[in-house]
DNA sequence: AATTAAATTTCGCCT
DNA sequence: AGGCGAAGTTTAATT
């Protein structure tokens, strides 16, 4: 492979068309292309380079020329990012309209959209890189706490079920499938606990009702169920009393710092043994 | 120049590595070296590849993998995007402390900070580009209205100044300079105004007072000097009255308003026009 | 669709 | 450095 001027690096690049593209400082009618194409085939797009931004619509702002890193995304939201700061110096929303065009060697990438109406427009005089990216991207994204998290929360303290909570088994195979957490109330009463790390619905509690079924017809005991939730939606609570199903509330956050501090308390034991 | 490998587009970029770096699908090894120096040179750094993410500190988070865009910046702040969202899935705020490092073929980038105390770990095991660069950026970024815009929202609604008060003139040459805007009053005193588009301080007053002496030495006449702003300085309004000054507050968003209103005005009239 | 409340809010300004 | 208030806040949940 043969390289002459910078254009070359598109071309190489574009070898893997359907996940990657890059343009290494193209000129403008290259950049246009590269854009109008990442934007219609609903493409991540990053460009850098020279540039100068005019906002109005829900206030009005304007950002005299500097290098910047533009980044428009496939649900059409876009970010100006500066070198410094946490948050883009000027962005659109998800769910808007781009236009693209060049005018006297200069590329205008516009961003519009309605209620609120607003646009964005994006100058670029100078591009250093212009990449087109398909990103594949399912991972699932957990705050404060995984429903794996909150179950380790209840192991570390069972307290957090109910006082005098005491486990028995976790991740309990049983007929339909594994119980997140067994265990005995302080009356002896057999627990079943079935977690969702957000608000608990009809599935939750079906499910959770199936899994004390199932332990009843086998223990000849009496059998408490307690989904375990940050909420619990509302037309579903008179089927949870209906099925003879209790609910406790638990805080992600609350579980995220039990587990906080047990870390913490593992990392000074750590210390204390290092310091020996 | 003759390329085999991905990694001659690298060498290739470095032609220019005071502005710019490229890797395109580096090797782990390859862009550990990448990323360490543009931490350590201070550079914006845009890394794309498939990652996975944990975040412990104020609360805590987990993000399972997936291709995303980490963005590190020379203020020491890190950005994940996803392909959707205006926000980044996970961040860390300007001003923490790198580490890079690869264990097991998988880059790992770690951000972390004190107070509060929380880092991001970034993981990588493919990556697609890595790109670092010395952003050139000193342009100024006004919100709502700069101060032509406000001096503009004056003109067309000279009562945004007060009651009566009528336009002379505007840009005005005086001995130290221009004078923002020059008019009459509704008792016919002279009227001098200095704009600020943010809190006035010391030096606006002292401008002011240099136009309003400037003038008062030529005209023989009463002469008032009014500076407008959002708002001013709490210890330079006793400067202000002692020098026989006033200041009227103006907010740019209403300027903002005021302009916007007359572009709709004026694009009504277009369409009205088209419309004939 | 409108309203309300939370956010790893961030950011600027003031004490 | 800590506290208060605003933001082109955004985002998710609820009415």
């Amino acid at each position: 492979m043969y390289h002459k001027s910078s254009k070359a690096i598109g071309e190489y690049a574009l070898t893997n068309p359907k996940s990657l593209a890059v343009l290494v400082s193209p000129n403008v009618t290259e950049a246009e292309k590269a854009v109008k194409e990442a934007i219609s085939q609903r493409k991540t797009l990053l460009v850098v380079g020279n540039c100068w931004v005019h906002y109005l619509g829900r206030a009005r702002s304007k950002l005299e020329p500097g290098e910047r890193i533009l980044m428009i995304k496939e649900d059409g939201s876009l970010l100006v990012h500066r070198s410094v700061g946490y948050e883009p110096v000027n962005w659109q929303p998800p769910g808007c309209v781009f236009h693209v065009q060049v005018k006297g060697n200069v590329l205008e990438v516009r961003g519009v959209r309605r209620k609120p109406a607003e646009s964005v427009k994006v100058f670029f005089d100078r591009i250093h890189i212009v990449s087109a990216l398909s990103l594949v991207d399912s991972g699932m994204f957990s705050l404060y706490a995984s429903e794996e998290d909150m179950q380790k929360a209840i192991l570390l303290e069972p307290s957090l079920l109910e006082e005098g909570f005491k486990l028995i088994s976790y991740e309990k195979k049983v007929e339909p499938g594994f119980v997140d957490v067994y265990g005995e109330d302080k009356n002896g009463k057999l627990v079943v606990v079935e977690i969702k790390r957000k608000t608990a619905g009809r599935e939750a509690v079906l499910q959770l009702a199936k899994y004390v079924n199932a332990i009843k017809s086998k223990v000849n005991r009496e059998v408490r169920g307690i989904l375990v939730a940050p909420n619990i939606a509302k037309d579903v609570q008179r089927l949870l009393a209906t099925l003879g199903l209790e609910f406790k509330a638990l805080d992600p956050k609350k579980c995220a710092e039990i587990l906080k501090k047990s870390e913490t308390r593992k990392l000074e034991t750590f210390f204390a043994e290092k310091s020996q």
